[in-house]
This record gives structure tokens, C-alpha cells and sequence, in this order.
DNA sequence: AGCACGCCGACT
DNA sequence: GTCGGCGTGCTC
């Protein structure tokens, strides 16, 4: 063992994240390796801080009688994987952020000082408890028992622990409790040990793939064998573009099979936002509680549970969130990302890491396969795949029986305002609406409030103001001026509308509220049930919304984006999209590519079993490339145009961004150091700079904001400016910067 | 982040 | 003459 270990050491604070060597003493030798967690002196006086072994050397590169030893290491402190170090390596040098945070990222989170017994419930008598569940069955307030007993039944033993039953199935304490005195199960703290090796795949559920699906499993499955000898990202990176109910889910779960029986284990990243019961469950189904889920609702502790059941192999899935990247599977074979183009895989935090880059990382660390999974691929992600970088599986049928593609209809709205329809229902809508309740079937309105800061439109003819630098759409800044985000230029308010000289132009906002006013005024009978931000601000009522609508308490679901990933409805034949055009003018260069996921998707949630399907889609713009796209879903289509539009403007995916904005309470500084910041960021050589430019909202609870992009070919290139200018900053306190690296939702 | 070193104003 | 202000710089 070497001589001397390098150490980063654990500071808030951007001016030491560099390696520092110390001394190994003899003693510890045998013990430590990368990513131990040690106590070492640091600066004068001796003082002792935390700090993380990244590496080790023979020989100093200072002189040695400056470096010091190592005190210990912090035994009982969870340390870092060495696969983990290394990837925090490369998230601190490409996604911006020091060292010290990026290990912070991938470490587990501090032990729980309690230690945890085993405490399983295992059911008494096996007749009684089944009778028990028909009797129950379909009682809504017995959700939570008919879950447990399911699952419970479906195990050999008979068993299951207190964990699973919390963490995954998301049982009350108090459930267990009442099924405990009421006999039909009981509580031992018997440790129940599994052996690895013994079948444990129950089978149940499993549904015969496709020819598509069988295909692409195939596929995936001989690249893997070709990685274990020589593993390439052409080879292990995989992007299944499948249309909306095209099964990507259980192409997943015989990928994840395969994967176990080769005693290997697998990450599932979802949306964090999907993390719903639904979307667990499925997976427990079939693979029971060799699943773990991160959840962000987890404390602490459970959360340090989760890691410890991974670590240990009792877990050989972990379902989560991007977090999930960073679980300490000893053998990883596979990284699944379910709706690969959903915003939440990028952290909105430092390190601003994307979890589909860093995936691949690891997987390259490990020598495992990457699989994502879209109806909308990114922009990003898809021309990866067309340039062969990775390989493209697509599914072009939907996998369940009888199910087909809903019809779409665009309405025009502007041809409604002529006819004097002023209703926010068109014709169309408010006809499909009286049919669908009148078969009782079940309608969800999506409404998309993203788009409320306001562009500018006309009503009569579709004409938005877009900034003429740019081609973003100009938004309505303050009374009377319109501003366009990226370049910061200014236009006054138009009177009239300059294309068509009709008076009707004005800025546009709508929000579900209204929607809900108009549904109970021209539906009286109908009842209606609403989700968006305000209605699901408590924890789990986003998930009792959808259990009633599900449960047939509704005929109409209304909602914002969160109502239209990916949960499926079986009743559901009428999706109507009140007003396509909202999001498509919010003023950033990743407007289009949103909208058009944002109704694929939406569209998508019709007609999801042997019912046809119907979507109306209401807009201004019925010519416009997101929606013909999106209405024919045609992914293929859509994506050629986009991807043109990026290339001529400039725009990611055909170079990175870098946004710096910066922050003070005076505008004067603000402004200062937003141009500072560019005078150096025009020294980058085969930099653009944009800007600086005030921000949108210029000033945000006191603090002026002035923001200034920096574009260049290479992330890395930028993620080192980003470094440069967070010590930079930190040296001249003029004011405060803040850095996102592309691609960047809002701005 | 801490802590020492360092070079200018009001004090026992 | 000295105590101490916190500006600047270093920490293996």
C-alpha cells in the first residue's frame, strides 16, 4: 500500500477543492482505500476536519516535511464507493461545483445512530386471510390492507418485512397494527435470511412481449454480452424511442430479469414525479422486495436503510429518483431511465449534473448497459442516437390488445373567435365533452400554466411578437414594453396587431381555475376534480387526486403538466388540451421541444385500452410544427424540424450554454459584475457570449439579477469557467454569482 | 471555512 | 510605545 493518500478536504468553500497528501501511518494501512472517510489536521494549529480519500501515491509532490499524517479514519462513518469517487470526479470537472460537493452528492447520508431490528409479520392463517381480502376487496378505505395482504399471499413464506411493507407498499404503522389484532397476521423480529442464489422471480403478471418489444430485449441483451468484453458507449448505451403505450415498462422489466440472473443488479431512475404507487407497485409485482425505493420523501435514516439493503445485496433494484444514480451496488449490470426526457434528471442544484451523462459514467465505471426510454426523446438524447453514439431501439405498436393511437383534432381557435364561439371550450371540445360523460366514460383537461408569464399574441390571426435577434418570443415584461429574454432588446406593446392590424392582441394567461369556473358552468352535472401546484401542495394528496379519478369518483381530471406523466387511466377516452400555445412561447430555446413532449404525452393518455380514443387540442397556431407533430405523433418529424431551428440558432443540443447570473442588492454592482464576468468570459477561446442583459424579472426579493450566456463546443470547457469564476467570485465579494449549465428550463 | 501574518489608528 | 482593526493568503 502507498505511502501517502490524497485527501479532499471537507469545506464549504470553493478555495480548497484540491487534493492535499498525507502520510498513511503503518497502522492503517491494511485498512484504508478510496473513499474512507478520515479525520485529518489541517492549517495551523493543528485542527481536525473531515476530509475523503480520492487517491493514493509512493511518492510526495511537496516537500514531504511539509505533509503531515493522517489522524484516523472516522470508523462508522459510511464511506464513499471508489466507483462513486470517481464519478464525483467527473461530475465536479463537467458539471461545474467543487470536489467536496460533488462526493457529497454520490456519499450516502450520515448513519443513523439507532440501530434497526428486523421486524417481519407473517400471516397466521393463510384461508382466513384471503377470505378476509375478497371481503375487503374494492373498499376504498381499505386500500392500504388489500395492498398488504396482496403482496403478503404472493410470497412463498407468507412473509413480509416491516421495511418493505413502509418503504415500498407504503403501509400505515396503523394498518399493521389492525391486522395484528385483528389475528390475521403477527409480528417477529425473526430474521428471515434470503439466500441470493435460490429462484426468487415469482413469475405473476408477466405479459408475452411483442415481436418489437422481444426484439429490442434481444438487442440489448447481446450488446451486453459484447460489453463485458470491451465495453463502448455505442454498445452500452441504449435509447428505446416507443410511442405512448408501446410497453417500454416491460421491456424494462426482462432487461432487469436477465440482468439478476446474472447476479447482477440495476438502477430504474423514474421522474420524481412519477414516483407514485402506481408505478412502484408494478415493479414490486413482479420482483418483490429485492426492490429499494429512494424517495425524496424518505427520512434520513430510511433512506440510509435503502443504501445499507443495496449495499448488503438484500436490494438488488433501487427505483428512484436521479439520486438513485449514486446506490453502492457492488456489481451494477444495468442503469434503466424511464422518460429519459423529463426535466427533474437534471439537478437544480451544484453540482448541476445530468443524470443520463452521469449514468454513463458509471455504467462505464461499472461495465454496465444504460437503457433509456421515451415516447419524446430530448433533442440531446436522439441525436446521439442517429450519430451512432448510442444505439436506437423503436417501438412503433401499442403492446396491450385492441389499443390503438387516438384520433386527434386540431381546433383552430382562431376560426372559433370568427364564428363567435368565446367560450375557452371550442365547439369541438364542448361536443366531445357532452358525448364522453354521456357514455359515461371519463375526460381529462390539460391545461398547460407554465406559459403564464405571458407572451403576446392575436387573437384573431395567431401572430406572436418575437424578438427579431433571436426568434424567441418576446414576453410582456412590465405595461406596455415587451423584452425578449435572451438578448435583453425591448419593443413597445403593439396596438394593433402587426400582421393583421386586428385590434384583439394582447398578452395571454389562463389558469386552471378558470378552466374549472367554465366546466361547472357549461357541466353543472358533471363532477369535476382538479390537479395543479395549489391542490397537492400536502404531501400525498397528488396521489389520492389520481386514486379517485381512477376509482371512477370523476368524470373530468383537470391539471397542469403533473396530470399527463405517464399514468394510465383505462376510462379515459377524451383528452383535451385547452390551450396548446401556452407553453410554446415562454421564452426559451426549449419551448418547442417542451410543448411538443408535453402534448405527445397528453395525447397519448387517450384511449389506453380497447376504447377508441379522442384528443381535441385547441390553438392558436394549428399550423405550427409542435402541434401537427405532436397530433400526428410523429416524433420523427417533429424532431427533424427542431433539431434544424437548434443548428441555425446556435442552441443546444448543437453547442452548451452557460448561464451566469448575477445577484446583488445594489443593480449597480449587479450589472458590474455581469460584465466582469463577460470581459473574462471573452478571453474563452471559440466562445459566444450573450449578454449581459438585466434577467426577466430583474429584481426578486430585493436582489437585481443580471445574467450573461456563454456558449462554447465543449460542457467541460464551460464547466471549468464556471470553477474559475465561483474562486474569482469568492476572492472579490462585488457581488454574487450563480451558474446552470444548459439545458436549462426556465429562464 | 478558520487561522496567522501584516501594516495603520486610539489607548493603559 | 502597544493593542487590535480585519484585508490577504494559505492550508498537504
Amino acid at each position: 500500500m502507498a505511502a501517502y493518500a490524497d485527501v479532499i478536504v471537507d469545506i464549504r468553500s470553493g478555495r480548497t477543492d484540491r487534493v492535499f497528501q498525507y502520510a498513511v501511518p503503518e497502522s492503517m494501512k491494511d485498512r484504508i482505500r478510496v473513499g474512507s472517510p478520515v479525520l485529518v489536521p489541517f492549517g495551523s494549529g493543528g485542527r481536525m476536519v473531515r476530509g475523503i480519500v480520492t487517491g493514493f501515491k509512493d511518492t510526495p509532490d511537496v516537500d514531504a516535511r511539509r505533509i503531515k499524517s493522517i489522524d484516523h479514519i472516522e470508523e462508522g462513518q459510511p464511506s464513499v464507493d471508489e466507483q462513486l469517487v470517481r464519478l464525483a470526479d467527473w461530475i465536479s470537472r463537467s458539471c461545474g461545483g467543487s470536489m467536496a460537493q460533488a462526493l457529497r452528492t454520490v456519499m450516502p447520508v450520515k448513519k443513523n445512530v439507532k440501530a434497526r431490528q428486523e421486524v417481519h409479520y407473517l400471516i397466521k392463517d393463510k384461508e382466513k386471510a384471503q377470505a378476509y381480502l375478497e371481503q375487503i376487496r374494492g373498499d376504498r378505505r381499505m386500500k392500504g390492507r388489500v395492498r398488504l395482504l396482496d403482496a403478503m399471499l404472493h410470497r412463498e413464506d407468507l412473509s413480509i418485512s416491516s421495511r418493505t411493507a413502509s418503504s415500498v407498499l407504503r403501509i400505515a404503522p396503523g394498518t399493521l397494527k389492525a391486522l395484528e389484532q385483528q389475528g390475521l397476521i403477527s409480528r417477529s423480529s425473526r430474521r428471515i435470511m434470503r439466500n441470493p442464489d435460490m429462484p426468487f422471480l415469482q413469475g405473476w403478471n408477466r405479459v408475452e412481449l411483442n415481436e418489437e418489444q422481444a426484439a429490442a430485449v434481444h438487442d440489448i441483451l447481446a450488446c451486453g454480452q459484447e460489453c463485458d468484453r470491451q465495453w463502448t458507449t455505442e454498445k452500452a448505451v441504449h435509447l428505446i424511442h416507443g410511442i405512448t403505450g408501446s410497453g417500454k415498462t416491460e421491456v424494462y422489466m426482462a432487461l432487469i430479469e436477465k440482468v439478476l440472473q446474472q447476479g447482477r443488479q440495476v438502477i430504474v431512475l423514474i421522474p420524481e414525479i412519477s414516483l407514485t404507487l402506481q408505478t412502484v407497485s408494478r415493479f414490486y409485482d413482479r420482483f418483490g422486495d429485492s426492490i429499494a425505493v429512494m424517495n425524496s420523501r424518505l427520512s434520513a435514516g430510511e433512506r440510509y436503510d435503502q443504501y445499507l439493503r443495496a449495499q448488503t445485496g438484500e436490494a438488488r433494484i433501487m427505483i428512484g429518483p436521479r439520486s438513485a444514480l449514486f446506490t453502492p451496488f457492488s456489481n451494477l449490470g444495468m442503469i434503466i431511465i424511464d422518460e429519459e426526457h423529463e426535466p427533474s434528471y437534471k439537478s437544480e442544484t451544484t453540482p448541476r449534473y445530468l443524470a443520463g451523462d452521469a449514468a454513463i459514467v458509471r455504467a462505464k465505471l461499472a461495465g454496465a448497459l444504460v437503457v433509456m426510454g421515451s415516447a419524446t426523446p430530448s433533442l440531446t438524447s436522439y441525436s446521439r442516437a442517429l450519430a451512432g453514439q448510442y444505439t436506437l431501439h423503436e417501438l412503433h405498436r401499442r403492446a396491450k390488445a385492441g389499443s390503438a393511437l387516438p384520433q386527434v383534432e386540431i381546433v383552430d381557435l382562431r376560426e372559433e373567435l370568427r364564428a363567435g364561439s368565446r367560450s375557452m371550450f371550442s365547439r369541438k371540445l364542448h361536443e366531445q365533452l357532452e358525448g364522453c360523460l354521456k357514455r359515461g366514460e371519463q375526460a381529462m383537461l390539460f391545461i398547460n400554466r407554465r406559459g403564464y408569464a405571458g407572451f403576446v399574441s392575436c387573437r384573431s390571426c395567431g401572430y406572436v411578437v418575437k424578438c427579431s435577434h433571436c426568434d424567441v418570443s418576446m414576453t410582456d415584461h412590465k405595461k406596455g414594453l415587451l423584452k425578449c429574454h435572451y438578448c435583453g432588446s425591448t419593443r413597445p406593446m403593439p396596438r394593433i396587431c402587426p400582421q393583421c392590424g386586428s385590434p384583439y392582441i394582447a398578452s395571454f394567461g389562463i389558469g386552471t381555475l378558470k378552466v374549472e369556473e367554465q366546466l361547472h358552468r357549461e357541466f353543472p352535472q358533471a363532477r369535476v376534480l382538479r390537479m395543479d401546484r395549489d391542490t397537492t401542495a400536502q404531501k400525498g394528496s397528488g396521489d389520492r387526486i389520481l386514486q379517485e379519478f381512477a376509482g371512477g369518483q370523476a368524470d373530468i381530471l383537470i391539471g397542469t403538466q403533473m396530470i399527463v406523466k405517464g399514468h394510465d387511466f383505462e376510462n379515459v377516452t377524451l383528452v383535451g388540451v385547452i390551450a396548446a400555445d401556452l407553453s410554446l412561447f415562454s421564452g426559451d430555446y426549449l419551448s418547442s421541444e417542451r410543448t411538443f413532449q408535453l402534448l405527445t404525452q397528453a395525447a397519448g393518455r387517450a384511449g389506453r385500452s380497447s376504447r377508441p380514443g379522442r384528443v381535441v387540442i385547441q390553438t392558436y397556431q394549428p399550423d405550427n410544427y409542435c402541434i401537427t407533430a405532436a397530433a400526428a405523433q410523429d416524433y420523427r418529424a417533429f424532431y427533424d424540424k427542431e433539431i434544424k431551428f437548434r443548428k441555425a440558432m446556435h442552441y443546444p443540443p448543437a453547442c452548451h450554454m452557460l448561464m451566469i447570473t448575477a445577484q446583488s442588492s445594489s443593480q449597480a454592482r449587479a450589472r458590474e459584475a455581469a460584465e466582469h464576468a463577460a470581459v473574462l468570459a471573452h478571453k474563452i477561446e471559440h466562445a459566444s457570449v450573450l449578454g449581459p442583459t438585466g434577467a426577466a424579472i430583474i429584481k426578486v426579493k430585493d436582489m437585481y439579477r443580471y445574467v450573461l450566456y456563454v456558449r462554447h463546443e465543449r460542457r467541460r470547457v464551460l464547466a471549468a469557467f464556471m470553477k474559475f469564476m465561483e474562486q474569482d467570485a469568492a476572492g472579490q465579494s462585488r457581488a454574487f454569482y450563480s451558474f446552470d449549465i444548459d439545458p436549462f428550463s426556465v429562464l
